[in-house]
DNA sequence: AGCAATACTTACCACATGGTAGAAATTCTG
DNA sequence: CAGAATTTCTACCATGTGGTAAGTATTGCT
């Protein structure tokens, strides 16, 4: 029987709800995600077919199957422990005023290293633009969220008296997050492209301490 | 017999190589264009199928065929017609200097009318990003040379004194067409984004002179 | 060992896709 | 009107898709 989507827990030991299953699948089930990270990102969710992914993995692709039922199953599983991921690197310690900024411009460097996961959020969150596209609504929402909080550490910038004259934190913080979507494309087809650099020069810009 | 890829002109009157065949043919694949465009920029290249294109404009899919024998070429010619039509509104008139830049501000505006060239640009532009793409090509030519004329209108722009100082061209150019990029995604997901307003916000901040 | 939960496999299905063959309709030209 | 060029259709095909059914290994617990 399938394990999704997991709701009542009574089988054998029931420890805890986040290792249930055998540890085997367990690490299937970090395969899949991590193959289907890469492939979504090269060939967007439409591009990519199960059985690529589950070939990637070794498995046939019923047996991808059973730890995800759906390929929309897993596009959201992928989106979800990305989207996590982030949360963790980003708003974890609630990052406030400049040190909010700085953070995006680390984030930015460290995606250099991360072409995959680049991929996949640019590709996606072109996809998904139409309202049907099963990743629409959580790129919607992230979209709010993301905005929203650095929003909030422009404006916390600006009591601290760290942000120029003129400068209005809503839109500085769609231009920021629209900044660093942007770059990405780029850096995509040129990776040469210095996000970070990029970046940092935009924010200084708006910035009476250095960054 | 198909009349692509048409190089040699032979035929009846063979008057101007811009109309042959008949003007009815000629009408319809106008009409594939457009319907094409608004299904690529909803679906993508990968997620629409020619048959829908097909459907739109009240043909079966081998007649689309007929004018366009092949899905890329299709794409490619979508590409071109949407390039000079671009071209002809930006790169006609030879815009420099901070001129240059009010043109694009312009272009952003006239942008939220027509959702779907903006679509289109953004899920291809992400979609092309792996070489093998059948846009892709065109997109890293593209890059190139937008940002090519940006950083030259910025260069002129600071030959003429209009630049703030300690902004470089180079920088510049590719901040403010990462910015349009950008925005173009945030709009598409909150038609409330005003494009226009928050790009001009941000070259005003770069220059001396009122834009 | 015995047993049940778990993790897979092979074999299938209905459907959609891009592409092709060849015939029929339409349109223009002489 | 006749004939040629152009446009479009019906009928296919091979392939790939997501999904399902039912059986087989594998794993861990007692």
């Amino acid at each position: 029987m399938s394990p999704y989507p997991g709701e009542e827990a009574s089988r054998p030991t029931m420890t805890a709800e986040a290792n249930r299953g055998y540890a085997n699948g367990r690490a299937r089930q970090r395969e899949i995600l991590e193959k289907a990270v890469a492939l979504f990102g090269e060939s967007g969710y439409r591009g990519t077919s199960l059985r690529e992914i589950a070939a990637r993995c070794g498995v046939s692709h019923p047996g991808l199957k059973y730890h995800f039922p759906t390929k929309e199953a897993l596009l959201l599983a992928v989106l979800e422990q990305r989207d996590e991921d982030d949360s963790a690197r980003m708003a974890a310690d609630d990052p406030v005023g400049v040190e909010g900024l700085r953070r995006l411009v680390e984030i930015a460097a460290l995606n250099a290293d991360r072409r995959v996961v680049v991929d996949l959020f640019t590709s996606l969150a072109a996809e998904a633009t139409t309202p049907d596209h099963p990743a629409h609504t959580f790129f919607a929402e992230r979209y709010r969220k993301v905005i929203a909080a650095t929003t909030a550490a422009y404006e916390h910038a600006r009591e601290q008296g760290h942000l120029v004259a003129g400068v209005d934190p809503a839109t500085a913080a769609r231009q920021l997050l629209a900044l660093m979507d942007g770059l990405q494309v780029q850096w995509l087809y040129d990776p040469a492209t210095d996000m970070a650099g990029t970046l940092r020069a935009h924010i200084q810009r708006q910035l009476t301490v250095p960054l």
